[in-house]
DNA sequence: CTGAAAGCGCTAACAA
DNA sequence: TTGTTAGCGCTTTCAG
């Protein structure tokens, strides 16, 4: 930059004002100055401008899997943008070594604010950082043991709708297969589903079925659902992977089955997947609407919004009980 | 820092050297620092560091969508971490406005290099940048106009490939459904789909299908093909997306269909999906070598890698031609 | 409207 | 082993 104002034969603050697009420079020297970034292949050093000015207009977001369908992600990507800030985004592949990297990595950088999708149990590594300042605000699940703002879909509802329709189309043995209730989401759920189960006087002998996601398990849930002297007629699964196995196990069996999360495969299936779907847009843009609002204020009170979830009937949902 | 070095009463530098681990320092006067980092809260600034030492350590990836399934993106952070390099990524949704900003704001926070899956045609504000010594590689296509590193596909082999597996099958009439010719895969595939036909003295008289990817503009390639006085009795695919809507039009029509591009829903169809695989982990890692390189050597030349691809029979590509 | 000087937080080079 | 000084590239006072 010194060079280019040697160039321009202007002072250096002449030359940042220019490169800020201050109006109040004379338009012959902002075209000499301009002329002079040109010729200097001069490329103005956002580091040296954050350190001295303070601000970085940036977000960071701390996802799972930057290369997953994640329409969340998407959603907070563009209110971002909206609002004029960018995001960068990096992994931390459910490893909470690593999420930590990336985390303080996203604060030695000043980013004005972080998404994170947490994972794991232990986020001690966090109290300093939000003591000194960091605004965070987490993303499908709360901050283990952190009170800090958060946005997650009613999984509670979603599993009661999803119940309740079941039980509207005649279904009185249904039977649930969800992920491994380690992860937070899935521990609600299947906490919900029981709920249910035991509010309508039903009996749980084999109609929760938890775990890892191996198709051998869930092959397993199924047939332990499927078989005894009651077998279930209709299946809530816990989440999209798990209905993409669960419709490939069952074949072209007449039970009905909702499932929870929409994805691209719901509508390739025979019948189409009735599902409960979230509202990513909304969580999204709440996101960014709870992150803006800590970093203007980071005294304000911590803030925990629960999105409405919504069943979308697309045909396997509306089987009939024999 | 100041604060710190004041609190443990020892000099600036010493501090410096305990935040980076200098084993060059006191044991003693290295707890006191620690003492004091943790009493204050201190935090170190990445980009005063950056801004000082030249160093960052970090590359951007700049991608059409964050969030939707990418295999090479994935390959490029696990090759990137494994180089213990941080990857910072942002989307471009396709949009050549935001493609600029995107890489311009990656450019002024100085990454030492770029991983871009570009779009559009012109890149020319990419020139001033390369010449101010950017590292970039570019993905999956080459830079328009732009003699630039960059990792692709064999995309003609992999059309090659399938027509061969269906002609062996005893398919002498071959259907192509691709995606919109502006984009450069879709143009070399759709390009090796017919110098195929060309080779083998067939007609493309219906044969060969491509524009944006529109359930009603592939139903309607469908018809064409298989219509007329000689139906195609194969159909090759341009993308995954174009064989999950392939695959729904044709319904349990007993044609022969080669995909190209694997995909989660390959192995959910019926019967599975056979396809011509890109080897995503060899395209990330690749990349990252030649970024490397490029980084560590600004004025080698120029490297266009051509990563071969991978016939996964799965039983669709095998229905033997009436 | 423009210019000179100070300093953001840190590390490189050199001394002690 | 530790301390001192300078300066990375920029913006921000505060004078002209």
């Amino acid at each position: 930059m010194v060079d280019v104002a040697r160039e321009a034969g202007v002072a250096l603050r002449t030359v940042s004002r220019v490169v800020n697009n201050d109006s109040t420079v004379g338009a012959e020297l902002a075209e000499r100055v301009q002329a002079a970034i040109a010729a200097l292949d001069y490329r103005p050093d956002e580091r040296a401008r954050q350190l001295r000015s303070g601000v970085t207009g940036t977000l960071g977001a701390a996802v799972r899997q930057l290369s997953h369908v994640n329409p969340v992600l998407r959603a907070v990507e563009q209110a971002a943008r909206a609002a004029g800030l960018m995001v960068l985004a990096a992994s931390t592949e459910d490893d909470e070594q690593l999420e930590r990297r990336v985390v303080e990595s996203m604060c030695r950088r000043r980013f004005d604010g972080i998404i994170l999708e947490p994972i794991g149990a232990d986020h001690g590594y966090l109290l300093p950082e939000l003591a000194a300042g960091l605004s965070l605000v987490a993303v499908d699940r709360p901050v283990a043991g952190l009170d800090v703002d958060c946005v997650i879909s009613d999984n509670a509802a979603g599993i009661r709708t999803a119940y309740a329709h079941l039980r509207a189309h005649g279904h009185r043995r249904i039977a649930y297969v969800g992920d491994d209730e380690r992860i937070f989401t899935a521990r609600e759920r299947a906490a919900a589903f029981r709920a249910c189960v035991a509010e309508h006087g039903g009996t749980l002998d084999g109609a929760a079925h938890t775990g890892p996601i191996e198709p051998g398990r869930i092959r397993a849930a199924l047939a332990a659902a499927l078989s005894g002297p009651d077998p279930a007629t209709a299946i809530i699964t816990g989440n999209a992977t798990i209905s993409v196995e669960v419709v490939r196990g069952l074949g072209p069996a007449p039970l009905a089955v909702v499932g929870f999360d929409d994805s691209e495969l719901a509508t390739l299936l025979r019948p189409d997947l009735t599902v409960v779907a979230q509202d990513d847009r909304a969580i999204g843009g709440t996101a960014i609407d709870l992150l803006r609002a800590r970093i203007a204020d980071p005294s304000r009170p911590v803030r925990r919004v629960t999105v409405p979830v919504e069943l979308l009937t697309r045909g396997s949902g509306e089987v009939p009980a024999r």
